[in-house]
DNA sequence: AAATGGTACAACCGCCCACGA
DNA sequence: CTCGTGGGCGGTTGTACCATT
């Protein structure tokens, strides 16, 4: 309850940053790092919060960052992790390089979540009308619905997946034709190869999903994504 | 050509959790 | 063991841009 905000409202500036502000903020973080988001701001000279220069530069700035249209397999595999993981989009991001949590809640909530409604409708062509709009619009989607491995719309699209939850999750896997997961296949294992690396790794550890630590609904979570995933790399290798 | 509505993205807000004193 | 602080996360809002009427 009765905590202080993060910084002093008064003062800092709030709104869009500026160019200016974005290199001080850049330049001072490849400078001396961000090991206080509190102090930062200050010492940079900058006339922002603390929290904000942490958003701007987690996802605005930060050098790792993909700008631009996500592909269609990102949206593939927003719309499979959501599926599993429901609102937890730091872990969704997670997964997907160079994206950000926010970014992805932003495309979810666009167009992602869009789509998959109207695909759950027999006929309706709600499909966004625009393409792009800015330079790093995400203009993509070609709004083919083909690609797309659309879960069962009953899928309930739960922010909390349980453990009963889960395992209906996994079985949803068995939903998808052949066809489809010609397409998973080569995305799970191009462009999640890295990020399942480390966390196999953490497996070959030992790490199961209560191991890890006490209060861990999260390395359960990551526990069954990682099965997901080795699900689908087995079932795509049996296909062939 | 102007007005209006819809869409996409950046940024803010408040809450929760982990950690250190 | 308790409390305070900082960081992280998800939800929501504000605003610019584009399409349609």
């Amino acid at each position: 309850m009765g905590r202080s905000p993060c910084c002093e409202k008064t003062g800092l500036k709030r709104g869009p940053w500026t160019a200016e502000e974005d290199m001080t903020l850049v330049a001072h973080i490849e400078q001396h790092g961000h090991s206080n988001w509190r102090a930062l701001p200050k010492q940079a000279g900058l006339l922002r919060c603390g929290k904000s220069c942490r958003l701007r530069w987690i996802n605005y700035l930060r050098p790792d960052i993909k700008r631009g249209n996500f592909t269609s397999e990102e949206e593939d595999a927003i719309i499979q992790l959501h599926a599993m993981l429901g609102n937890r989009w730091s872990t969704i991001a997670a997964r997907l390089p160079g994206r950000t949590d926010n970014e992805i809640k932003n495309v979810w909530h666009t167009h992602l979540k869009k789509r998959l409604e109207s695909s759950s409708k027999p006929s309706g062509q709600a499909a966004p009308k625009r393409n792009a709009k800015k330079p790093v619009a995400v203009a993509s989607t070609a709004d083919g619905p083909a690609s797309v491995p659309v879960l069962s719309p009953e899928q309930p699209i739960s922010s909390s997946a349980t453990d009963s939850s889960m395992p209906s999750s996994l079985e949803n896997t068995d939903s998808f034709t052949s066809e489809e997961f010609q397409i998973e296949d080569s995305f799970w294992s191009e462009t999640l190869a890295m990020t399942v690396d480390s966390s196999d790794s953490a497996m070959e550890a030992g790490v199961t999903p209560n191991s890890a630590s006490p209060s861990s609904s999260n390395d359960e979570m990551d526990f069954w994504v990682r099965l997901f995933m080795q699900a689908g790399e087995v079932q795509s290798l049996s296909q062939i």
